[in-house]
DNA sequence: ACGTTAAATCGGAATGATTCTTAAAATTAA
DNA sequence: TTAATTTTAAGAATCATTCCGATTTAACGT
């Protein structure tokens, strides 16, 4: 997925094509880390003096629904970045100061260490949801 | 862990008894379900009236700060329940309607749907926390 | 039991992320 | 170009959570 491709999804979706989108798709193309809306808007309100936070809810709301973008909640805020799509089903390390993410192949952390030399763990998460056996009846 | 042994564990640490602490302890003793401070609040407010909101917050951060509960963040809310202690590692499935939770002993979800006959899974979560090696220098 | 003191609680105000609302402006399709 | 639709700006509203000043309570020593 690049911006390309993601233009072309929001118009074949009949969503329109504005300078905002591509800059904001442009951002996360460009890196491979977790950002908020804040910074989103940091980064983007240089350029658009009179930009409005609910532009950058909006459309990334808009993009995640498109698939475009995948969202995680990190200490109550939501994150997002480009999907890794195409690829086997895989995790990621999201590190916790620069949001800078890497691909996790496998799935258990056993034997994970490594994977990640250089790196200094702090914490992971594991959690599955749905509907308990007394729920789903 | 149990009421009595968290309330050892909060006077061993310099903090007081309260009735309101031992009623916390005791609804997350009386289920192993997920409970948000909203949860809590509700279930005690019909014995305490005037029960303030920040009382709950503080007690369910302090009880996390000594370990005695745990928390995660579900849709923007923080949801706690009592530690896991003693066992081995472990994650937890986690009922999006009720809050019920179920021990999952391994990690990885390869080869975990056979521990989940009955359940309907809709998703899950696996992420890594830390810093990336350009942050560790 | 009584008084002291630090800690806990209360009630409400403040915060921060996110969403909603309304009217104006911009874009698309025909 | 025009009409219909979408997007935008600006600010108000919402929701969970935290902070604050004043009051109450638990724990401890007398």
């Amino acid at each position: 997925m690049n911006v390309h491709e993601a233009i072309q999804c929001l118009k074949k979706n009949g969503f329109k094509q504005t300078d905002k989108r591509e800059d904001m798709l442009q951002l996360f193309a460009d890196s491979d880390k977790y950002l908020t809306a804040k910074d989103v808007f940091d980064q983007l309100k240089e350029y658009y003096p009179g930009l409005s936070f609910d532009t950058i809810y909006r459309n990334l709301a808009l993009f995640e629904n498109m698939g475009i973008l995948e969202m995680t909640e990190l200490s109550g805020e939501k994150h997002f970045r480009f999907t890794c799509a195409g690829h086997q089903h895989h995790h990621h390390f999201i590190c916790l100061e620069c949001g800078k993410t890497k691909e996790i192949d496998s799935c258990p952390m056993d034997g994970l260490m490594e994977n990640l030399k250089g790196y200094d763990i702090s914490g992971h998460k594991f959690e599955i949801y749905g509907r308990c056996p007394n729920c789903v009846e």
